[in-house]
DNA sequence: GTCTATACGTGGATAGAC
DNA sequence: GTCTATCCACGTATAGAC
């Protein structure tokens, strides 16, 4: 039994999200990428339509489960209690598709910003999400705040690097800080 | 009295920062910046070296500041208090320095950390500034907790993002974040 | 499914006139 | 101090053989 394509297309996507994040998407050549898995250009092209495409099929699923969230969210009465329930649902999400995509997004963001023109974009639905979780009737530091710890899930993973920390450990880091914030 | 030469640098500097931080440093090339003062890519090279001299010139105060901070911070007797005080000096020196150079150093970490190749880089001084105000016998969770508190003055910024909030009001908020995150 | 070869555009950077 | 003209390297992408 030979090997099969999908794991040449999945080396593709490992070595692609790990590039970009590292040195960030402009900066990253097909070459590299090429080279670094001992094939050649011509044959990341038969798998992607194009750099972005790569891009996009990195992303995507994380924001359809981002998607999931907020359609979610927004039918949920709302409350404190949704808050945390969004957090964890968002942590969840967060550590399924792993750390590197975060980091990926935040260190490229106007790749992401403009995967999808128009109101589509992750940013879009992150906006959307602050306004569910947020009250209509809540004062400007208080939605900071808010906003702050759904957002601690990005800073608590950039802010573990280099420490050694395992995915429990993480997660239950942010789920105090989020405590701390959302209280 | 003839127009300043500086001012044409001001010029350059101003346009690259917002550039820089909105479509990447990568994919803003120096003819852009060029057309949009209204001058050609030639006049650029007369007041910077390089591309990279630019982002250099942009970000090169910032960090002598940040080498100020730690250098101060490295003096001081540890504890609960220096904490406090570290948080509310780079919260300060964030917001002298614009909330754009934030920005900017967060959408283009590989540029900011390649800047000074070796150990002079951005993220190292953070590393120690983390070091000086974490106790060695932090657990990894109030590890996590603490440097999550630190950052949050680049989180804040960033999640202040079309909410129209004031300087004031920011940095309000950032130290209601850190007084809740490492109390 | 992966290769070689190549087209084509654009980017950063420099030389030298004004 | 700013321009025109130009160089060169590299990037994405495609065509077509194996």
């Amino acid at each position: 039994m030979s090997r099969r394509q999908s794991d040449t297309k999945a080396d593709i996507r490992r070595v692609a999200l790990e590039l970009f994040t590292q040195r960030g998407y402009e900066a990253t050549s097909l070459r590299e990428i090429a080279e670094r898995l001992g094939v050649t250009k011509a044959a990341l092209y038969y798998h992607f339509h194009s750099k972005e495409d790569i891009v996009r099929s990195l992303f995507g699923e994380h924001l359809a489960a981002l998607d999931d969230l907020v359609a979610w969210a927004t039918q949920q009465p709302p409350g404190p209690d949704l808050r945390a329930e969004v957090i964890d649902r968002m942590l969840r999400l967060s550590l399924d598709h792993g750390r590197q995509t975060m980091q990926f997004a935040l260190a490229n963001q106007h790749v992401v910003r403009d995967l999808h023109p128009g109101k589509e974009n992750m940013f879009e639905r992150l906006r959307t999400l602050f306004e569910v979780v947020t009250g209509p009737d809540a004062g400007v530091e208080e939605t900071l705040r808010i906003r702050v710890a759904l957002l601690s899930i990005n800073t608590t993973v950039f802010a573990a690097q280099g420490l050694g920390a395992t995915d429990e450990q993480i997660a239950a880091a942010v789920r105090d800080i989020a405590h701390r914030l959302t209280r």
